[in-house]
DNA sequence: CCTACCAATTAGGTATACCTAAATTAGAGA
DNA sequence: TCTCTAATTTAGGTATACCTAATTGGTAGG
């Protein structure tokens, strides 16, 4: 067959495991522990160990496993992870501008038929969108050849200094604060002023130069990513 | 929960048994031998009576098996059957119609994505679509609430008289088949006359009044239905 | 009525992907 | 260096969904 891949034999649990360490790893790609792992995939960390082994051991060497080691993805492992990605951030994408979804439900339908849909699938929605770089959440979109820009960001939680900010993205995994964050009209892109309350643990938003301000949790703010502005 | 059924926790195994039966009984719902879902589902057959026999016992019995007596869907068991052939046949049309995807491909991408759409995808393609009745293939979509059309066809290869038909559908199953009649603009709702060759065991066919008449092999001409106009 | 024959079933596997409970180990702090 | 603890691993399960080989059953023809 040409130069390309051969459909990748992976099951749904496999590619669950890659994406986890591809996330869990962060940036610099560092190793993983098993109980994050575990703790992510909410799987029992003995069922981790098993599964690290056999990934290790067989097949392509998906992944780098070292007994009280942790793990770490080969390259085959990345360039997996980072196509099972594509996978769910076109499918997010898709489900957002075409088929209506409300933002906080295309996380979960994503996350399901990421596993199953062909190269033809994958390519064809991303040509419907016009090649999309971006998620709805304002997660980068890794591209066919399995590149991902990474935008310097830091958590709306982390906030010391009251300022201006950009909105880069929205954690998609909690439904219920998405929900509250989408509320206040949070939107990749938009522009958010911050103010920490001092008193409580919140924060005090308002987006543009609207007046109206919305109160997030700590909780809440964890799960908005921004890019300072001025200060 | 609302009066709505729950996500039905059906595997995909579980849902090709139930559609295989579906299917194999026919219009008059008759009951299908273990070999010929055997040969059907690509299982051997010890392991479809295994199945059977855990599906007829647990669960809400989606099927009613008898001991050397074959299996019929029970009311739930069509009923699940039905949206599956629903979502299949939804899956198809978006993808033809919506995805661009050629004809032929259409059939494995809605085999494997049937299983794992929500309930809300399905409606979101549907109102896409136009809540269509009829598949790319000339299927009926069951509804919603489970009905499904059906007309009166014959098949292609059981024309005895020549004459004019109009075409009902064409099979899903045979990838190389379904080129081969789409070449020959093959399409539902088109105008066909066929005529039976007496040398060889084939059919001599033209769409509408063009003069352009293509040979179908017996084989080929299984995989197409129609409905006879005129003697 | 009795056999073959073929369909169906039973018996006894395998692989995947989980689990809990019981060791074991590495490394931090005394 | 020793000890303790938390992380990890090993051991020994379970469920699903297949498989092959051996056995049983139904029935059509003789
Ligand atoms: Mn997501
Ligand atoms: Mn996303
Ligand atoms: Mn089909
Ligand atoms: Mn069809």
């Amino acid at each position: 067959m040409s130069p390309g891949k051969q459909a990748s034999a992976n099951t749904e649990s496999v590619d669950n495991y890659l994406k986890a360490i591809l996330t869990l790893g962060g940036r610099e790609e560092s190793r993983v522990t098993i109980k994050s792992l575990a703790e992510r995939l909410r799987i029992a960390p003995a069922s981790v160990t098993n599964m690290l082994q056999k990934l290790s051991g067989s097949t392509a060497t998906l992944v780098d496993y070292e007994r009280h080691g942790g793990v770490q993805l080969s390259p085959a492992g990345k360039r997996r992870a980072l196509e099972v990605v594509r996978h769910h951030r076109l499918i997010e994408t898709f489900l957002y501008e075409v088929l209506d979804y409300p933002l906080e439900e295309v996380h979960e339908e994503a996350e399901r038929l990421e596993h199953f849909i062909s190269e033809r699938f994958e390519e064809r929605i991303a040509a419907k969108l016009g090649h999309p770089k971006i998620d709805p959440h304002g997660h980068s979109i890794p591209s066919m050849e399995g590149e991902m820009t990474a935008r310097e960001s830091m958590l709306l939680a982390d906030v010391i200094e009251d300022g201006i900010f950009v909105i880069d993205s929205v954690s998609d995994q909690d439904t219920h604060n998405l929900r509250l964050i989408e509320a206040c009209g949070i939107t990749p892109g938009a522009r958010l002023r911050v103010r920490k309350n001092s008193s409580s643990d919140s924060y005090s938003v308002s987006i543009g130069r609207s007046s109206k301000a919305y109160d997030l949790s700590r909780e809440v703010a964890r799960d908005v990513r921004i890019i300072r502005l001025k200060g």
